[in-house]
DNA sequence: TCTGGGGTCCTAGGACCC
DNA sequence: TCTGGGGTCCTAGGACCC
C-alpha cells in the first residue's frame, strides 16, 4: 500500500487562538509578540498584509501597528498549548496514525483511505476542527511529508480551494512546483537556498531534477533524502511515539538587563526550577547541566557569553541537586562588569528516572526527595507556576519576563473563563 | 529604551585503541 | 629505525525546524 500523507496545519496558530475568544477582532489585523513582547510571533492574515515580518522587533515597526490600529498580544502559552490538544484530538478521531509534529500542525498517514476522495475528507477535517475548537487549519495531502508540506501552502495560499489541496489530483504538478521558491521548501534554509540559487536552482521543480551526486556533496544526506520525497519516494516516516528527549532548557532574556552576581544566581536558580519540573514531567533524571550567560549582543559596549557543562556525580531530577549544581557553574563563568541580556539552563544526558543507577556513595534519603519534588510539583500546579520555590530564586521583579499584553487563560483557569453576555 | 525560546540531526576532525 | 589501516567515541559547529 503506497504511503500518503496529510499535513493538517493550524493557520496563523497564536494569532487564530487570540481571536477564537474575542470574535469581533475577526477580519481585524493581529500579532503575537515574544517574551517580554520582543519580537513578532504570529500574525493574522491583516497583519501579514501589512508588511510586517515574522520575527521582527515590536519596537521597529511600533508606529505601523498603531496606524493601522493592530491589535498586539502578550504571548500566552498556556492557551496555545490547550488549544493544541484540543485540535489533536480532533484530528484523532480521523486518522488515529497521527504524529504531532509541532504545536500547531500534525501528520495523519492516509494509506489506507486511498480509494476516498482525500479533497473531501480533507474538507471535513478542517469544517470539524473549525466547529469543534473555533480554529482554521489547511490540509494538504501527497504521498510524501515533504510534497504534503507543499501541499499545504498551496492550501493555504490558493483561496478558491477552500483550505485543502490534494496533489495526488492535481494534473499539472510541474507548473505547482515550479511556483514554489526553493526556500519555502521544508528543509532548505537560508543556508542552503543561497547555495541552491548560486547554482541556478530557484524552484522546488528545479530542485527535484538535480543531480543525485551533486545534492550529496553539496548537502549530504539529507538534502539527497529531501530531493527523493520532491520525487515522490517517501524516506520520512510517520513517527507516532515520540522519541525521548535528549535535552531540556530553559533560557530567557531578561526584563532589564543585570549586572551582579546575586541578580544572576537568582535567575539561574528560577530556570533550574523550571526546567527541573519539565524533567520530572517527562519522568527523566539527567546527568549532564549545562549552564549559559550573555551579554546584549545587539548593543554596543563589552560582550562577554560563555557556557559551562558539569558533569553530576549520579543522574538526578531534584530541584536541590540541580540548583546547587548549576549555582556552582554560573558563578565559575560570570565575570564582573558587564550588563547581562540572557542566561540558561540545559539539562543534557537524560535518563529514565526509573532506572536511575544507583551510587555506592550516595547516602541521602533518596524518597525524601522524591516526596519533597512531588509535594512542589502539585504546589505550583494547582496555585500556579512560581508558587512555591526555592529561596535561592530571590524575589526581585527585576528578572521577571515581561508580559503587558497578556490574554486571559480562557480555557485553564476557572478565573478566567470567558464571559457570554446576552 | 525596546531584538524569543526550545529543539533535532549530520558532519568533520581528533583522540584513542587494536 | 622504520611503518598501516580501520574502527569507535566524543565534541564542536553548522544547518534546519517550529
Amino acid at each position: 500500500m503506497p504511503p500518503v500523507f496529510a499535513l493538517v496545519d493550524c493557520n496563523n496558530f497564536y494569532a487564530s487562538c487570540e481571536r477564537v475568544f474575542t470574535p469581533r477582532l475577526e477580519g481585524q489585523p493581529i500579532v503575537v509578540l515574544s517574551n517580554n513582547d520582543g519580537c513578532v510571533v504570529a500574525r493574522s492574515n491583516e497583519a501579514k498584509a501589512l508588511g510586517i515580518g515574522m520575527g521582527v522587533p515590536e519596537f521597529q515597526i511600533r508606529p505601523l501597528l498603531r496606524a493601522h490600529r493592530v491589535r498586539v498580544f502578550s504571548s500566552n502559552y498556556r492557551l496555545y498549548g490547550d488549544m493544541s490538544q484540543r485540535v489533536m484530538e480532533t484530528l484523532e478521531q480521523f486518522c488515529p496514525d497521527l504524529e504531532v509534529y509541532s504545536i500547531d500542525e500534525a501528520f495523519l498517514s492516509l494509506g489506507g483511505f486511498a480509494q476516498r476522495n482525500l479533497t473531501e475528507y480533507g474538507r471535513q477535517i478542517r469544517r470539524t476542527v473549525k466547529q469543534w475548537t473555533g480554529l482554521p487549519v489547511s490540509v494538504g495531502t501527497a504521498e510524501t511529508k515533504t510534497l504534503a508540506k507543499i501541499a499545504n501552502r498551496i492550501a493555504k495560499r490558493t483561496p478558491d480551494i477552500e483550505g485543502v489541496c490534494d496533489l495526488l489530483a492535481c494534473p499539472d504538478r510541474d507548473t505547482l512546483l515550479s511556483r514554489v521558491a526553493v526556500e519555502d521548501v521544508w528543509g532548505i534554509g537560508r543556508n542552503h537556498a543561497r547555495v541552491l540559487n548560486q547554482h541556478g536552482i530557484t524552484t522546488a521543480l528545479q530542485l527535484r531534477g538535480v543531480d543525485d551526486q551533486w545534492i550529496r556533496r553539496r548537502m549530504g544526506i539529507v538534502g539527497l533524502r529531501l530531493v527523493m520525497e520532491l520525487r515522490g519516494i517517501s524516506c520520512l516516516d510517520l513517527e507516532q511515539c515520540p522519541a525521548p528527549k535528549q535535552s531540556l532548557t530553559c533560557s530567557r532574556a531578561f526584563g532589564t538587563l543585570i549586572s551582579t552576581l546575586t541578580e544572576m544566581e537568582e535567575a539561574v536558580s528560577v530556570y533550574t526550577s523550571r526546567v527541573a519540573e519539565k524533567l520530572r514531567r517527562e519522568q527523566l533524571a539527567a546527568m549532564g547541566l549545562t549552564v549559559c550567560l550573555t551579554t546584549n549582543e545587539f548593543k554596543e559596549g563589552p560582550q562577554y557569553s560563555n557556557a559551562l557543562t558539569l558533569n553530576l556525580p549520579i543522574a538526578t531530577d531534584s530541584t536541590t541537586d540541580l540548583i546547587r549544581s548549576a549555582l556552582q557553574g554560573i558563578r565559575a563563568i560570570y565575570r564582573d562588569g558587564y550588563r547581562y541580556k540572557k542566561a540558561g539552563v540545559m539539562l543534557t544526558d537524560l535518563v529514565p528516572s526509573s532506572q536511575r543507577q544507583a551510587d555506592l556513595f550516595d547516602y541521602r534519603d533518596r524518597e525524601k526527595s522524591k516526596r519533597l519534588m512531588s509535594a512542589l510539583d502539585s504546589i505550583n500546579d494547582r496555585w500556579g507556576a512560581g508558587s512555591l520555590q526555592y529561596a535561592s530564586s530571590g524575589i526581585s521583579n527585576a528578572l521577571k519576563t515581561q508580559f503587558h499584553r497578556r490574554s486571559p487563560a480562557y480555557t485553564t483557569d476557572w478565573d478566567a473563563l470567558p464571559i457570554v453576555s446576552a
